[in-house]
DNA sequence: AGCCAGGACAAGT
DNA sequence: ACTTGTCATGGC
């Protein structure tokens, strides 16, 4: 891939594996919209950008330097990760699975983001026993609300100093539902070190799930997520209703997430993504 | 109108 | 160790 800076945007050439449409509708990050089939545009990293590729394999981030691209795009993108062999990875794991090489192909243009732990883990959390949708109507008003009171101007995810000052109620004031107690259990075990980000990303897979399990309201597949999606946890697989749907009706249940190999977590979201793709 | 949603938890087998 | 009811809310 080649990047050059271009006004007050970077444009990347030889973009592979890549669509803006996949990966910004995927359900796995919930700040975007889609402008059209090849825009996207929300707020990241406090930072509000805009993503447009006028050719499959070229990306326009707007507004961007070079320096931006480089600190923080790159990575978020997941463009300093070599898709094709992943997925050359992910093919020798299941060398006779059809129904993952079908996955592969209608969401090839999914990669998996790099997002902030705490954004992604609230996230998450909101996201139980819920619809896409709904989930982000509630993390807008959350993150309006939060920039409201900070006299910010940009809608920033609130960090976890701004949701313990809103407080439980303030949280079920959001339309959270029953799942106030459990952002704020979060935002507090975040804040005290009692949970610790750092030390999360360099424990091994089961570890890392039983230390964000800690945090009431964290299950198995919240956790799956925030690991998969937060904490760079590659090999982290979430098993929601779809995939669960997934693995009765195509694999009868005889597989396992680490029949999957490293990069279990994209096979899961090429599965994922093809199922619900199917429904509609 | 009623079922369901990128679930977790407690209580009951 | 598995099942079941409950939780708050609104999208479809």
């Amino acid at each position: 891939m080649t990047v050059k800076e271009q006004g007050d945007s970077v444009l990347i050439y030889g973009v592979e594996y890549f669509k803006v449409s996949q990966t910004f509708d995927c359900g796995q990050c919930f700040r975007f919209e889609l402008k059209d089939e090849r825009t996207a545009s929300g707020i990241a990293f406090g930072k509000e950008i805009t993503f447009h590729q006028p050719t499959d394999d070229t990306l326009v981030i707007t507004p961007c330097s070079i320096e931006e691209y480089k600190s923080v795009w790159e990575h978020y993108l997941g463009f300093d990760c070599d898709y094709s062999d992943v997925r050359e990875q992910l093919l020798s794991a299941r060398p006779n699975d059809m129904i993952l090489r079908k996955a592969m192909e209608t969401g090839s243009g999914i990669r998996i983001l790099n997002q902030q732990p705490w954004e992604a883990l609230c996230s998450f959390i909101i996201s139980q026993n819920n619809n896409i949708p709904r989930i982000k109507k509630i993390i807008e008003a959350l993150c309006v609300k939060c920039a409201l009171d900070s006299g910010s101007d940009i809608k920033s995810f609130p960090g976890t100093a701004q949701i313990i000052s809103l407080g439980v109620e303030g949280l079920r004031d959001l339309r959270v539902g029953f799942r106030a107690p459990y952002i704020y259990d979060a935002a507090v075990k975040f804040r005290s070190g009692e949970v610790d980000v750092d030390s999360i990303k360099n424990m091994p897979l089961q570890d890392a799930e039983r230390e964000l399990c800690k945090i009431k309201g964290v299950g198995p597949k919240v956790a799956a997520c925030a690991l998969l999606f937060g904490f760079e946890k590659s090999e982290a697989f979430p098993i929601d209703v779809w995939v669960k749907r997934v693995m009765g009706e195509y694999y009868g249940d005889l597989i396992a997430p680490s029949d999957f190999g490293k990069y279990a977590g994209l096979a899961q979201q090429y599965l994922f993504y093809h199922r619900r793709y199917i429904e509609k």
